[in-house]
DNA sequence: TCAAATATATACCAATTGGTATAAAATTCA
DNA sequence: TGAATTTTATACCAATTGGTATATATTTGA
């Protein structure tokens, strides 16, 4: 590994949050070097610009969920299995998610709504990715007939994300972290009922 | 009304959905004098700053379902019509809200979530009051009969709160509005069942 | 109508914003 | 080791930020 891409590396680990937080365009660049003990002429060579970092940041606080979700989901054998590791997942990754500022995709998705055509891009695609990953889940357990033929793939999974979205938007807002796995597990235990 | 009065109200009017759609922080000045026509010295003869400015906006962003919501719920005359009057009243609110930026509390929520106590107060307790209506509601029908006594009121009330704001962030996210009350309905097909 | 009060426009302010040119320092590799 | 290259710090830039003092309009009420 490089000079360079160790101190790419470190500023994301050192910033990450920081984005997460106060957002790409709340984040400055004395938020940056502050953070970092680095200068802005250490930031500028490792990144073209504030947009560069604040995209890179955003893959590296989606990391997180979207390969370690999907990786999670890889390692069961069966759908309903895979099923109860989207929710169990979740629950389990939920105080970190709280303790750095909520759900990235969330606070990418509402910021980027406006103004940021690259970043509402990319969680535009990081939503869809997830719920063609949740269709898929279902399909599968449909076919092996594990899961109801009658139900809606698409509606469930958009369900699913909606409501772990939701979710985390309350327990956050109303600072009540335990109305997390509360509302999870009453989805889980619905949708559940619903594929039988 | 007086002549600062009305142009209180002109100011809000006129700026209220750019701070939804860019926020408290990404709304400048200049954005604010921009779209009233008016100068600084007008707009701070009215507001004591901006931050007073946000929050009467938020205010008046919030109007819409807050008390539209409550008025809507009261005209019914038993719980089932009034829980049915929540969803109807969401649908027919979305493409307004679509078209402003998303939803507001979610939108201040996410925004205010690090940095601005007083507007996180603000949809703190927006959410909470929600919630105490949607449970409000829930009771009701169990103590006239209509709902199952087995069903908790506050679980059901965050299921259906989160939902709902997963169901925009998802459907203005993927920039499919046809999805939201899709998820709308499959959400109250579910609530229903387990009123029952 | 006319004076008092209110509201608005102008011109200014210091601080901060993202970004860059350049020179010094550190690293790499032959 | 020593030259070439890469990385970092410093000093600077124009533009914009939120905000204010003040003078000028405008409105109000007697």
């Amino acid at each position: 590994m490089t000079k360079s891409e160790h101190t790419k590396r470190f500023i994301i680990e050192k910033v990450a949050h920081i984005f997460n937080k106060k957002g790409a365009y709340g984040t400055s660049l004395s938020d940056i070097t502050k953070a970092t003990g680095l200068t802005k002429g250490a930031v500028y060579g490792n990144f073209q610009d504030k947009d560069t970092l604040a995209e890179a940041c955003f893959d590296h606080n989606l990391k997180f969920f979207q390969k370690g979700l999907y990786k999670a989901i890889a390692t069961q054998g069966n759908a309903w299995h895979k099923l109860e590791m989207v929710f169990a997942f979740y629950e389990e990754g939920f105080p970190f998610v709280y303790a750095n500022g909520g759900c990235a995709l969330m606070n990418s998705a509402v910021e980027a709504d406006d103004g940021y055509p690259l970043l509402k891009q990319r969680t535009r695609s990081t939503f869809e990715n997830w719920q063609k990953e949740m269709e898929g889940v279902i399909r599968e357990g449909q076919t092996t007939g594990e899961f109801s033929r009658t139900a809606n793939p698409t509606s469930i999974a958009r369900l699913i994300i909606g409501g772990i979205e939701g979710a985390i938007l309350v327990a956050k807002s109303t600072q009540d972290m335990d109305s997390f796995p509360k509302t999870l597990n009453h989805l889980k235990t619905i949708i559940e009922k619903e594929l039988k």
